[in-house]
Parts: structure tokens; sequence; C-alpha cells
DNA sequence: TTCCAGAACATGTTCTGGA
DNA sequence: TTCCAGAACATGTTCTGGA
């Protein structure tokens, strides 16, 4: 399978998670303008940001509180400072997308005291059924999880928007009692593979996007983001579109119109990568994560490289694993799972990398009728 | 001396402590209006008065703290809805001056434990050298007593606003070493004595309007009134132009433009009278009392009747001293006045009947040359 | 059921102290 | 001295319960 990494991969303005502190510290300014957040008459850089006094205390006061925040108007709000100051969901989102943190705070910087993961071996973050007891999170860490969790939900939304449409289309299809059912001649399937082949271009690019605004995925070589975006490239196709796995069927449509139900999956991939894709993906739909748990598992799976081998900057890497598994981990424990659900969880996530190199691996000129 | 009260003197529409109460019962709106202290949106009758939800939370919150208050604008704030805003003093006062108390509240009008003053006889409340520790206040009575203290106060500076420019204009010619003296020729005095009366007419005019104004004194018959009028009504000219005693001379200038200086009132009201007067006005000018004090203290004066005999209805007579007595006391008690202070205002009050009988009694017309 | 006082919660403003 | 996080204080909004 290409994978089709363009030329944007230059990583010289990409974060990572010590590039974000370092940057705040030049962080000075002359004449203050204005808020970034609210446009109001700016005091100056707080929490990493051109903010106004409002602003700066709004982030400080819901650090431990956003995750309850709901938007009643379909995140409309963020458009209006008007009703976005009437929604605490989108003037926390408005926040968090200006570019707030705790980590690019002065008093963070300057604290020897920084907030630091440990650098035990992703052994201990393995889990178990003791992982609510055991899995102790220092205040400091969890003022860091809100803000991966959150900047990995808000990237979720904004890269998945699109597939409400799909989902109310599906559901009106399957009401009415109607079946997309091709007819398989080889026009039908050149014309298929080339809506998937276009979608998997575009798939590429959002992941791009994606690792592009993620947290600690700057500080690597071109080389290694390809093997990042391919570990999990199919995987995460699934986790972004899991609204449109509906009565064991796949309700996702290309562009072009071709409905990627099972018949068409088949023609394309195979029997076999089929049904082992379909099995992984509505064991994940199972599992029912909210949102925000599907948000955080993008960077979860990007950082989970089968063979650490193969990749340049393999420290990183395992911090950058650390971090995101951490997040995972704190997201489900705030959401109380319970540990049958952790070891269906365990389960589906130890799928995944094989799925991956399956379908990697399908030619995708294989036989149309999947022997 | 003549009464000057006028046939205004109907007191249908009187308050006093109870009515307020009944008052309010019947108070109800169909459909709210505006809030009569910020004329933004009511939401309903609050503490007696149509207002918004932010000026009730406002007076609710001050009803400890307002003694506290300063405006830095000399009260200009009053008239502007954005200035008051920001300055907690005006914008008490707009609350007062609205007629926001919690006397007039329904939990108080409901509850069986309805804030009472304990009835006990006044010798109680003399004042002795434990007043500091024996005079406990329960907190409910701090509620009524700082309402009083305040209607008190407001209903002051309403009456003597005034003054402060003849205090100006005094303090000027004293700078400039000017002292009026005039040539007591019959003409003359028959001047100064129209204007006094002139003045005295306009004095029992504003004390009428007062009484009409302090909560305790809407239950009195037109009799009553006049003896509570009476009895302490030279006293309370002085209150209110205690600014004007200076240098030891009286620079009170009537309407027409002639100054009650101590050659004048020697020649209005004879030798005697004039220091004995002069006396008990330096000597309440020189206790210091603050403008509040000095709001409390007229009430508290019109409810000390010499001879309650004369009085139809003495209980209430007993009760309102109680309330405006208890009420100067608390004000004495937050202003932490000293037990030296406490004797001295002990002896200068004990003064007042007296003065006011001897003013009372002195013939207008008495030889000018205080003979 | 309506009304309203006060509690509880949220937001806004000013002060304080450490670097 | 300047900057900014957080405390402390003030104001504004919504909820709750009793009559």
């Amino acid at each position: 399978m290409p994978l089709f990494l363009e030329d944007k991969s230059k990583n010289d303005d990409m974060n990572n998670l010590s590039s974000i502190v370092e940057n705040s510290k030049n962080y000075s300014f002359k004449t203050y303008t204005t808020c970034k957040i609210c446009h109001e008459k700016a005091i100056g850089c707080h929490y990493g940001v051109l903010a106004c006094q409002r602003c700066k205390n709004f982030f400080r006061r819901n650090v431990h509180k956003f995750r309850d925040f709901i938007c009643h108007f379909d995140q409309k709000c963020l458009s209006n400072w008007a009703l976005a100051k009437k929604c605490k969901y989108c003037r926390w989102d408005l926040c968090i997308k200006a570019g707030m943190t705790i980590a690019t705070s002065r008093k963070q910087n300057n604290n020897s005291n920084k907030i630091v993961v440990a650098k035990s071996s992703t052994e201990k973050l393995e889990i178990n059924e003791s992982y609510q007891s055991e899995f102790y999170i220092k205040p400091d860490q969890t003022i860091i999880f809100n803000t991966l969790n959150n900047q990995s939900f808000t990237l979720y939304k904004e890269h998945t928007k699109g597939y409400s449409i799909l989902e109310a289309n599906a559901r009106l299809k399957i009401s009415l009692g109607k079946k997309e059912t091709y007819n398989l001649s080889n026009e039908f399937i050149e014309i298929a593979r080339q809506q998937d082949l276009d979608f998997l271009k575009s798939h590429s690019n959002t992941l791009h996007q994606i690792i592009q605004e993620l947290p600690g995925f700057g500080k690597f070589s071109t080389n290694d983001l390809k093997l990042i975006m391919n570990s999990h490239f199919y995987p995460i196709i699934g986790i972004m579109t899991i609204k449109l796995f509906i009565n064991n069927d796949y309700y996702f449509v290309f562009n072009g119109g071709v409905q990627m139900s099972r018949q068409v999956f088949t023609a394309l991939y195979g029997k076999d990568s089929c049904e082992n894709s379909m099995k992984f993906y509505f064991s994940l739909k199972n599992l029912n994560l909210t949102e925000k748990e599907l948000g955080i598992l993008i960077p979860f799976f990007l950082s989970s490289i089968g063979n650490l081998n193969q990749i340049e900057n393999k420290e990183t890497m395992k911090e950058v694993f650390e971090y995101y598994c951490r997040a995972l981990l704190y997201e489900f424990k705030c959401n109380k799972r319970s540990l049958e659900f952790m070891n269906n969880f365990k389960n589906v996530s130890s799928m995944a990398l094989e799925i991956n190199n399956r379908m990697m691996n399908t030619d995708i000129n294989s036989d149309p009728n999947g022997k």
C-alpha cells in the first residue's frame, strides 16, 4: 500500500511537548493588543496566550472542570463571542484553540518541579485489574492530561464533523428498508477502487494535519513520521468513521457516491481482510467509547509503534506514547470504566496492529470475488 | 413660640415601623415593570421595592457593610446609574432612597420571630461605662439599626446639603479677616426678625417632612406630632447647621442675607438665651459627631419627649425612642466611641431640653439690647 | 401554583507576592 | 521595576425551599 505523505512533511514548525514550554519563555510583548480569545483589551501573556483578565481567569478556573461542559448548540457558539461567552464548552474550546495551556505558563517553566511524566518503561503502564487504584496521577499531571485530551478531542471533532450527515443518511436508508447492492462489473470495481484511493489520499492528509497539531509529534524525522502514520492507518479510519458501522455493515460513502459496504469492501480487499477488519471495527464500536476517548485514542494508536527498532528517535517515541497512554487511562478513569471494559479495550487495541498490517499488505487488486 | 405646623399634618400616609411591614404585604404586581433603583427589568418586589435581581442582591449583601462605604465624588454618582453602579456608597444610597428595608421583607413579616426590640423600660438603655460590653445586639437587630441609621442619615444629608456653601463662605470670610457687624437700628431688627421667622417656618416644614419619612413616627396623632416637633425644635437647628458654628460665632445666614451672628442672636432672643444656646451648640460641635451620628441624633431627640404624660400614644413613643436610642448607641459602638466621649455626649444631650424650653419661652420681641 | 429570600454557583475585578 | 499566577474580594445568575 502506498503512503500518501506529500512534501508538506517539513517538521520545522511542528510542536512537541518540550517546545511548547520553550516557546512561551521567549514570548514578550511591549505593547499589548487584543485578547486572542475574546478580542477585548489584552493585559499580558497568560498561559501562553495574549489574553484579557477575564479569559485568563476563565481558563484557570476551568482547568479541572472543562470535561463536564456541554454545548447545546452543536459548537456553533465558537464563531460568535456573545454566544461563546455564555457557552462554557465553546468558551473553553476557544481558549484551547488560542493555545492556552498550563504547561506554557511561566510558573511551570521556571519551576524546578516542572511537570514530567516519569521516564519508567512502558510495561508499568500495562492495563491491569488494579489500574483504578494504582494509576496515581499527580495534580500537575492531571492538567497536562486534560490538555492533551482536549486538544485531541478538538482535532477529532474537527476532522469528523462531516460524518454526521452520512450517519443520518444511513439511518434513514435503514429505516426505509433500503440496502445498496451493486452490480460488481469491472467498470464498477474500477470506479470504486478510484474512489477508495481518493479517500485514502485524503485520509493521509487528514492524519498528517492531525499529527502536526498533536503535542509531542514535532521532533520526529520524516521517516519516523511515515512509520507513525502507517502503523495504525486503517484502525484510525475506523475510529473516525465509527458512527457508520451500523447493523453489521459499513455505511461509509466515498465522495464519488459508492458506499463502502461489506460487498464493496470484499470486492476491493478480499473476504478475509473484510471479515477481519469488520470484526475489529465492530468490536471497537461495541466498546461504546465517548467522543473524547475516541479523540485520545488516535494519538494513542499513532504513538504505539509495533516495531520500535525501525524508529530513529526511539526515546521520544517512548515518551510520547507514555504521555498519551496515561492520558487515555486517565480519561477512562474519569469515566469510571469498569474492569470488564478495560479487558475488552485491551483485546480490541491488541488487534489493531495486525488488522493494519493485513490491510497494508493486501494488494488492492486482489480478486474482486474475495477468494 | 408659634409652631408652624401647617395643614399637611394628615397622618394617613405616614409611615411607622408596623405600617411599613403591613404595606408590603399588600404589595402585589401582576406585570413587573422596571427596577426602581437601576431601571432595568424588575423581577419582583424585593425588600419592599420593585427591583431587579442585581439590586436585590446588592442590597442583601451590603446590609452589614454599607457603613464602610465612601463616595469619592461628593455623592454626584447618585444621578447617573453608570457611576452609581461603581460607587457602593451611592448605589446603596439609591437602594435606601427607593425604600429598601429589611423590615419590609416578606420573611420578616410572616416570621413569628419578627424583629422586635425588647420592650424593657428605657432605664436599661442608660449610657454607662459598660455600654460597650453590655449593649448586646442580636444580628437581626443590627439590620434594623442599620436601616434606621441609614434612613436618618439620608434624610440628614438631603436637608442639610445647602449649608456647605454657607460654610465655605464663612471660612472665606474668616480667612479674609472680615466680620459682619450690623447697625442694630429698629428697622434692621425688624428685618432680621422677619428673616428669622421665615427660617423657623421653613425649619418647621423641614422637620415635618423628616418626621414623615422617619420610620416609627406614623402612628402619632396631630397633637402628639406637635409636641414631638416642639420638644427639640431648636437643638435640631443646631444639629443641622453644626458646620456653621465656627470660631465661637454662628455663621448661619438667613435667605434674606442677615447672618445669625451672636450679635443678631442676642438682639432677637436676649443675652442669656444667646449665651446658653451657644454654649450648647459649641458643646455639641465639640463632640465631633460624624454625619451619620448627627443624622440619627435627630430622631433620637424627636423621640425624647420631656414630659411623656402630655403624649396620647405613650407606649408607641417609648417604643420608638427605644429603637432610635439603641440605634444611636449602636452607631457609637461601631465608631468605637470612648467612655469620655459617652460622658460628654450624655452631658450635652441632657442640656437640649432645657435649651429648647428656654428658646421656646423667649418672647421674640424681647429687648434687642439683650437686657 | 406563585412569590421571593437566600444559598449555591459562576463570572468579573483588584490585590499580593515571587521571580 | 515589570510581569503574571493566584488569592481575595465583588458582582451577577440560577437554583431551592418555604409560605
